[in-house]
Parts: structure tokens; C-alpha cells; sequence
DNA sequence: TATAGTCGCTTACGATTGGTAAGCGGGGCC
DNA sequence: GGCCCCGCTTACCAATCGTAAGCGACTATA
């Protein structure tokens, strides 16, 4: 086995960006409008779900589609390329399962999502 | 299935940051020191190695073995907790084999490994 | 007509993180 | 002494992220 191999390096960069992985997880699940996304990921901002949808829509990861309704409703979809990436994700959440405290991630998921008094206070943190 | 896990949150966004990917899998591919890991990978630089191997010592995946030798020999192993990402690593690389058109990957590579003659001239106010 | 609200973005700006280069400590080697 | 090696650490600047606000097209309410 190769130490180092650029598609497994660019595959990995790609899916291991902030918030991709949840988002990935999120389309998976049936959640398939921007909004839905937001709602569904603690802590994901507008802004930055837009850049990754876009990055992930130019890699053919997801596909968007937009129908010029009412408030215009814009729907998000695994490609066949995303749905490939499934037995990934149940690999990387087999192994959550197993080996991540849930205390540790919930509190880290709490800091996300609520990051309300910590960050202005400190010394130096680092 | 859940929209959001935490753990899974935690597991992806720990193994999905910038390098840690790639370093992992050179140290499976059985280079276990410091200076081993970055000929191994281009465009890795000595700082974020010991920062992202810190990291992943924090978490348990790798354990550091300090030989008291001639210059300081350091090796690093993937714990039992590291070694059960291989699975997930393995998807990952089939995944890409797949799915990554290795020209990008190269090119990807190549822009990481050798910025050479780009960077340093002018013409790059910010 | 005016005000307000929804959805999916985009812009602006400070805070955090990453990349590049240089230095450092402890040893051995000439 | 001066110079190399390894594994870091420090310093500095650019890229990325998080927060908040605004925008365009449209409707619903008054």
C-alpha cells in the first residue's frame, strides 16, 4: 500500500471540509431543502451550507433542483456519486458508535451550537 | 435515521481535518516517524503534523514511543482505536478509486507539492 | 399603499486556522 | 569551534470560518 495517494488525499479533503459530512448525512436522510438542512445541523450558518452545496453540486456530488413556486423551493439531491458515499458514512458512524464518548460529542456539538460566553472572555486559550 | 449525530459529527469533522486523513494512512502504510510521515506526504508541513498528531494522540488513535537513541527516534503507532478507522479509510480510497478522476487528484497534489515557482514571485497584492 | 414575512442566498467583517520560513535544544561528527 | 541531524516550536501573514445583516422575488395582512 502506497503512503500517499492524491485521489484518496482529494477524496478525503473533500468530504472531511467542515460540515460536509453532516450535511452529506442530512441529504441522506430525506432532508432535501436548504432550509431543512439548517434546521436538521446545529450550528451550521447560512452562509457557510451555501458554499458547501455549491462546492458539493460542482464536484456531481448533489444536484440541485429548483422549482419556481411560491417562496421558491430549491431541492437538494445525492447524486449517484453522493450515494456511493453511504457505505462510507455507516463506516465512519459504525465507528462513532464504538469509539466516541457521547458525552464528549454532545458537548462538543453544545459549544457549536451555543458558543454564547466562552469566546470572549479568555486569556489565552492557545 | 437521524438527520444529525453528534457523534458522528464529532468522529467526521476529527478525521476529516486538513491532513489528518492523509496522515493516518501513512502511518498504516507502516511509516511511524516524524520526518518518515512528511517525505511521505507532499505539502505537509512539520508544524501541522505535530499539531494534527497531538491531536490525534489527545484522541487516542495514536500513541507516541519516544527511543532514547541517537537523534531522538519518535514513533508514532495507530492504537486499537486508530486501527478501527482502516475500514473507513478502505471506503474511503475505494470511493475515490471510483469516483475521483485521478488527473484532478494529481493536479490537486501537484498544486500542494510544488507551489514552487508561483508563490514567490510578485504580483500577489493580497 | 404600506408593512411585514418567507426562502435562499450574498456581502461585510472580525476571529480562528493554515502555510511558510526560521529557530532551538540536544546530541554526534569533523 | 562549526556543522549536521531530528523533532518540534515560534513568528508572521494569508485563507477560511462564524456572525450578522441585507437582498430579491413574492405573498399575506391591514
Amino acid at each position: 500500500m502506497p503512503a500517499f495517494c492524491p485521489r484518496f488525499h482529494r477524496a478525503i479533503e473533500l468530504i472531511g471540509r467542515r460540515w460536509t459530512g453532516v450535511i452529506l448525512r442530512a441529504l441522506r436522510s430525506g432532508r432535501c431543502r436548504f432550509s431543512e438542512i439548517t434546521e436538521a445541523v446545529p450550528g451550521l450558518s447560512d452562509r457557510l451550507l451555501s458554499e458547501r452545496l455549491k462546492e458539493l453540486e460542482a464536484e456531481g456530488i448533489v444536484e440541485r433542483l429548483v422549482h419556481p413556486e411560491f417562496p421558491v423551493r430549491v431541492e437538494y439531491r445525492l447524486t449517484e456519486k453522493g450515494r456511493a458515499l453511504d457505505q462510507v458514512m455507516d463506516g465512519i458512524a459504525s465507528w462513532a458508535e464504538r469509539w466516541i464518548d457521547p458525552e464528549d460529542a454532545v458537548s462538543t456539538a453544545d459549544a457549536e451550537a451555543a458558543p454564547v460566553a466562552t469566546a470572549v472572555s479568555g486569556a489565552n486559550p492557545r
